[in-house]
DNA sequence: TTATCTTTCTTTCGGCAGCTAGCAATTGTG
DNA sequence: CACAATTGCTAGCTGCCGAAAGAAAGATAA
């Protein structure tokens, strides 16, 4: 095989992988470690690949770092059930918020093929995820990238928020409590939040299991301001119902 | 066999192989190799193949996002040249706007080891980038995301660029002439450059040689608006002094 | 936390395959 | 036949690969 085929097909097979250690692609293309080691120099030279020690994960904004990762594989089956439904429930033409999150990111994954749709975004990775997506027009918030996530937040975020009116809201959360609401232990991303509730005409707030009867510091909304709620089917049928003598429609999926 | 058809035979069998050796081609068409190697040397320069050390293979495998790897492999390693020297003027404390190009993000990865910096930047790449530089706050502009690039444009990018002020302006360009200054080709985009040439203190505009002497549709600021140009040492003499004549003042790396 | 160990990375070297360039032989053409 | 184009060949140069040593980055244990 050519150097640079092999590079070629380096990338294609990292990509595919989402990563790949220098040992792994030495036995897979059968060439020495350190012939690996410098076609990943290269590779990462043209800014195709990020390297790592011991290995290499794809370059750019779909790929996120371990601690976000980890986040991500914490009930990923269950995240992308709801990330679908979620889905379902957008129709072409509509405006729709996606808020930051890792389940929220599973709703932009299935919103690629939606025609005439306008998402507004607080979250890099959604954007980034809708971007090549040719029925879809991306808008993001501006403001501070928040340590350690793809997450804007901040004065230009809550002008942003001011300035649009959508459809429906989806909104990610670490905590929802039958009865205290929506709730979030940052104070700081609580005005967000409420800008998103503020800004959509029906609020849809998807939260794995291990959210639900949650509580923490901040109060961002009740359960008044909530249309629906979308969670597991692994949640138990008497906090489901909970919920529903709150006044929330409740999806499980 | 004429050598003509050979050629064309040559351009088949790549194209159905992705790539294959100089001796596998001498012997599939019998030939020595020394006449597959003029033979690949043709049909490269007439750019349907690409070359390599040992063989050939299809030119463009690598660009799954043709229009903005294609960007940034051409000149690549002068813009890093470029990057270096940009990032070499800011200072620990700086507040600086980063424009979106494939030129500013090589300044970008040479800020993360800046300490108590604030980029303002409408590049979701750029602040990906620097997203977990310790020492480094990043606000991004809001706005609609544009096709097939990270980059941010529109009425959030102008409301953010109107509502901050930076020490320092770091623009990339496709066209920067002596006479006519700064142009770009899309008249969208004018606004958010004027912006930022407002919004700062100092305007660095940086540009590989390729830009040098360019013209373009829409004319974005005069040369008197540019303090400094950094561009590569491959531009001509010439050029150079054309711009330091415009009162520019020119740093080549 | 600090100290130690292990793994991985960088750098350097030499061997080898492949490249360039020039020349000679062959083939094709008027 | 003369002339040009094409092909084969070779000498010297260049770039790629594997090996090994020292440096750096993580991992482990105290």
């Amino acid at each position: 095989m050519l150097a640079a085929e092999r590079k070629i097909k380096i990338v294609e097979y990292v990509r595919q992988h989402q990563a790949a250690s220098v040992s792994a692609l030495a036995q897979e293309f059968g060439v020495h470690e350190a012939t690996i080691r410098r076609d990943l120099a290269e590779v990462e030279q043209e800014g195709l690949l990020k390297r790592t020690h011991g290995g290499v994960i794809v370059e750019g904004l779909t790929n996120r770092e371990p601690s976000f990762n980890e986040r991500s594989t914490v009930q990923l089956e269950q995240k992308i059930r709801i990330g679908r439904m979620a889905a379902s429930l957008v129709e072409d033409g509509d405006h729709i918020i996606i808020d930051s999150g890792t389940t929220t990111l599973h709703i932009a994954r299935h919103l690629t093929h939606k025609m005439n749709l306008t998402v507004v975004t607080n979250d890099m990775n959604v954007a980034a995820e809708l971007r090549d997506a040719p029925g879809v027009r991306v808008t993001v918030t501006g403001g501070e990238l928040y340590p350690s996530s793809y997450m804007l937040n901040g004065m230009f975020t809550d002008h942003v928020l001011k300035s649009v009116h959508v459809s429906k809201a989806f909104l990610g959360t670490p905590a929802i409590h039958p009865k205290h609401g929506l709730m979030h232990p940052e104070a700081q991303l609580v005005v967000a939040k409420q800008g998103m509730i503020r800004a959509a005409q029906e609020v849809i707030v998807v939260a794995d299991e291990t959210k639900i009867g949650k509580l923490s510091l901040h109060k961002v909304a009740p359960n008044s301001a909530i249309h629906t709620l979308i969670t597991g089917v692994e949640v138990p049928a008497y906090d489901v119902q909970q919920f529903r003598d709150a006044g929330v429609n409740v999806l499980t999926v």
